[in-house]
DNA sequence: GTCTATAGGGTGATAGAC
DNA sequence: GTCTATCACCCTATAGAC
């Protein structure tokens, strides 16, 4: 009420740096003096709107998860078509992944130090994330069943297709250097990409 | 000469605990302790033999890298036909990454961090990275020409086969949840992924 | 709410005995 | 070569003034 400044506008302030730090560094080499700066106040203010490292750590890592997966859930949930399916979620990854370069390295990195973190976003999320993958199978044999797609096992097509569109993003530093690009060509590839990995997904599973 | 051990092997087990811890917790999270402690040795032993935590990771890193990228640059080059090169390909990297599980999330997550070491890394290995695709490139569109293959960008078919196998192992955790396997049942759907990863990719490029 | 100062604990590195 | 002890620094977290 008698705040010298609005306190919405400082935490805000605070977790977008916070969100930048983490998600740049990892949680073990990020500091509170990083973020602190990043955020242009005092160390001590961190502390009090957000009481530990870890919490805060908590805070945005949940975000982020949220991120990468929610919009997949979805669209693995929707109504469409295989094929359009396919295509909605090459789309959507790759630009979520455009707007957010650190995010998937970020997250599989924590993920694959602290394993456990994953079931606890599980029963967060409300559904037990094989879930994801229950509607696409039964679609996938639905397709061969008709004929239309040749003989597919749906678990590995989903490794394909995630494989194909976030792994761009996740070597990041190492295509570059490859493809000889900077960030602007990487960034022009990436979306080149999404037309070409559906292309090639339609081909791979045509009879 | 007079050592109360053989200075080889405690050398050996240093860099076996190093490797070990590195590769598992990334350099900010690594304490030398950790390592000493799965070394069986002292901490002070540590910078005895290798002076510094910066110096004994730049070695590990180095290490890490040759393992990742050293088969696939020999296989790049061989005059194997296109197919087969790709077969080859997926084969070799798929029979690494079962072997060293940490390994990818590790180099990339580093690398990520500190995109320069991928020029010092390169400029070590005498060649430009971008030569790696220089004669696939080639290859690819000689077939294109040849008509054994359609139309398709060379960078963009390397992204995928690299993305296809590679990607399933750094988010194995998320993989192994959706899928609902434990580690042997992982390992399983990967070494199956091997044949299923190659016959995708010769359908994608039929003409 | 925001700052300065400082407590309290951990970590990399070195000195020195054996 | 290997250990114990210790230094010097860094980092998180809190106390207390404003």
């Amino acid at each position: 009420m008698v705040n010298k400044k609005d306190d919405n506008q400082t935490e805000k302030a605070i977790l977008e740096a916070a969100d930048k730090v983490f998600t740049q560094k990892g949680f073990a080499a990020a500091r509170m003096e990083d973020i602190a700066n990043e955020a242009g106040i005092n160390r001590a203010l961190l502390h009090y709107y957000f009481r530990s490292k870890d919490k805060m750590f908590d805070l945005i890592f949940q975000q982020r998860v949220a991120i990468f997966f929610s919009g997949l859930g979805q669209i693995m949930q929707s109504e469409k078509r295989l094929l359009e399916k396919i295509q909605a979620i090459v789309e959507h990854e790759i630009t979520i992944l455009l707007a957010h370069p650190y995010l998937p390295i970020f997250v599989l990195q924590e993920l694959n130090q602290n394993p456990q973190r994953m079931l606890a976003i599980a029963e967060n999320a409300g559904a037990h994330p094989s879930l994801l993958l229950k509607k696409f199978s039964v679609e996938v044999r639905a397709e061969i069943k008709a004929g239309t797609i040749r003989e597919t096992d749906p678990a590995q097509l989903f490794m394909s297709i995630m494989g194909m569109t976030i792994y761009p993003f996740v070597a990041r530093p190492v295509v570059k250097i490859i493809l000889e690009k900077d960030d602007a060509g990487f960034e022009n590839v990436m979306r080149q990409r999404k037309k070409g990995i559906t292309d090639f997904i339609i081909h791979a599973l045509k009879p």
